[in-house]
DNA sequence: TTGAAAGCGCTAACAG
DNA sequence: CTGTTAGCGCTTTCAA
């Protein structure tokens, strides 16, 4: 009987058995080095491809030191934004040969530091990250000046950190849709909102509030209302702020929705309601699909970028890669624009 | 002027320097074995976390032969079906420790071989496929028995290969949709499907000519209308489809929609040709989401099982992972229920 | 154009 | 309870 157990992979070190050539040369060949004779190469190749040898590439990285692994680090891989964003660094990536390890913090603060520490310790050569905007600033410090690596940080801005950045313009889109109600005459406008702790929905606020300002509307606090997207019962939670709204004397005569899913669960208690829109409450969104078109009534909203944002801040990556994580780092907004549907108003005869 | 350039990383070659014990001491620390004295586990430990110590990950995988690594390998990764699905996988494995490592083939069968024998070279402990349904069946066997890396398919079925599977139950689903809209008195029921190559695709439509037969409606082909995903312009073709269905002198009086794909699209060209729903056209659609209920109107599904899919599929995979990848493989069909709206013709007066 | 030697950072086996 | 030795599979000197 034979023990000898097939071994699962073939190694350099049997090619080098079965072809009497050294594991130096053959691992020239495979990398593609000039000044090896084509003879050689030749009877190399055929040997590799008859056993189909695969070069262990962990061992590669242990040796070389790079490891072509891109971590991704998202605070919530399952929505309409963020499937897109990744599909799109996807594309960017793997043309340039890396791959992508994926890490979903599902809204956890300790484990967005956590994912970062195993991105360390994989020795990824890059790291984009959609954060709380609460990581450990020291952590992420120490990422890119100690362990070299470099990050480039979407969606939530995290403060006191000299890291690139790819963000939606998210003031100037806010004021957008904003004077986009006022311009129908609206001026009790509500903002619904998801947690107030991340700061691409404080500088969606922040610039609802700039266009009240800018046509002396006066800012009510009361109609400024937050779901965090991590909280259970999600689309019940929305309907009751939104309740809440129509039980004021002075009840709201538009909306500004933050972002899609709140979208889906605003449209959603409106119907339940027999709300008319936007003859009782007119809408704008932010975030663009697809699917806002099919929706009833269309929704108002600004142009997708999602995938912009990803092709961005993955070319930035690569680019930080190639040259270095210590350069200056960069910041980026990409703008937006509005596209008009019938929910606002226009269009419209409700 | 010191030139001796501080390391990128802490070794536990450095930490041995640094508190005199040996590495394999340390590295016993490092994994919680029992038999260390209690001072000395206190005084590595806290050199440990002064210098941040993180294990190369890449060198311990290399010793030990696991990586701790699942490759997802997903034909598109940016839809409704395949954020859910991801997401609860991820769920599951983070839980264990395992890490994931996400490739888009992006219906590019030649892409999905290229990728599995990157999976190889990568040593991953496990894979989840969900193809096209053209991988190469050598080259997954060989994967299977010869490097022991245990495969979960899901999505499109590859034949002839004995691999854990884990489907929708696209037959039954399929059946049961076309029977209510034939239970509303509907003969002429066209079918709007996928490429035609995928299983998935294949069995929903014949699930749908099941449930024709058994009411002795005939079968018509012009009826059967499909569209690749991958296609160019693939909100158009759906368009077109549409519109040649409505082209016939025997104009189909519903649609049974395959796909929330193809839903948009159906529902975007219905509506900008004001046909209403479910009175000129009644449609039901194959997978739910959130959303389905916003829209107008809303449509009639199967309820999504798409998390359902993920959770079994990472559990059988950690299952084969510990048990060994050799052992009879399963096939589990994930079966569904029927979920009533709006745009069967239930509940509605246009 | 090729080979010998060395070593990336870790852990397993064995000895004590 | 701890240290010595060895080696995972690869690539990078350096020398020939």
């Amino acid at each position: 009987m034979n023990n000898k157990k097939k071994p699962k992979y073939v190694t350099l070190n049997y090619i080098s058995e079965i072809t009497g050539y050294s594991r130096p040369t053959i691992s020239r060949v495979i990398n593609g080095h000039k000044y090896i004779k084509k003879e050689t190469r030749d009877k190399i190749i055929s040997v590799i491809n008859e056993l189909n040898y695969k070069p262990e590439w962990t061992a590669r990285s242990l040796r070389t030191g790079k490891t072509n692994l891109i971590a991704i680090i998202f605070k919530d891989i399952a929505n309409f934004f963020t499937t897109e964003v990744i599909a799109s660094i996807q594309e960017v990536l793997s043309g340039k040969r890396k791959d992508i390890i994926l890490f979903n913090t599902n809204f956890d603060k300790g484990l967005e530091n956590e994912y970062l520490e195993v991105a360390i310790s994989k020795r990824v050569d890059g790291i984009i990250l959609a954060s709380m905007g609460m990581a450990n600033v020291q952590l992420i410090n120490s990422i890119i000046t100690k362990n070299e690596i470099p990050i480039v940080i979407i969606d939530n801005d995290i403060k006191d950190v000299n890291v690139d950045k790819v963000f939606h313009d998210n003031v100037v889109g806010a004021k957008i849709l904003t004077e986009h109600l006022i311009s129908h005459g609206h001026k009790r406008i509500a903002i619904i909102s998801p947690s107030l702790r991340e700061t691409s929905a404080i500088e969606r606020i922040e610039g609802y509030k700039i266009a009240l300002k800018n046509n002396s509307i006066e800012i009510n606090e009361d109609y400024i209302k937050s779901i965090k997207f991590k909280e259970e019962k999600f689309f019940e939670k929305i309907k009751e702020r939104i309740s809440e709204l129509f039980s004021y004397t002075q009840k709201p005569t538009a909306i500004f929705i933050a972002s899609t899913n709140l979208a889906i669960g605003t449209l959603s208690y409106l119907k339940e309601n027999n709300y008319k829109i936007p003859g009782d409450i007119a809408l704008v969104s932010f975030d663009d699909h697809e699917f806002v078109n099919i929706m009833n009534p269309p929704l108002t909203t600004l142009k997708s970028i999602n995938k912009e944002i990803g092709t961005v801040a993955a070319n930035l990556l690569l680019k930080k890669i190639k040259g270095g994580a210590k350069k200056e780092a960069e910041v980026i907004k990409i703008g937006s624009k509005l596209i008009v549907r019938d929910s606002c108003g226009c269009n419209s005869k409700n």
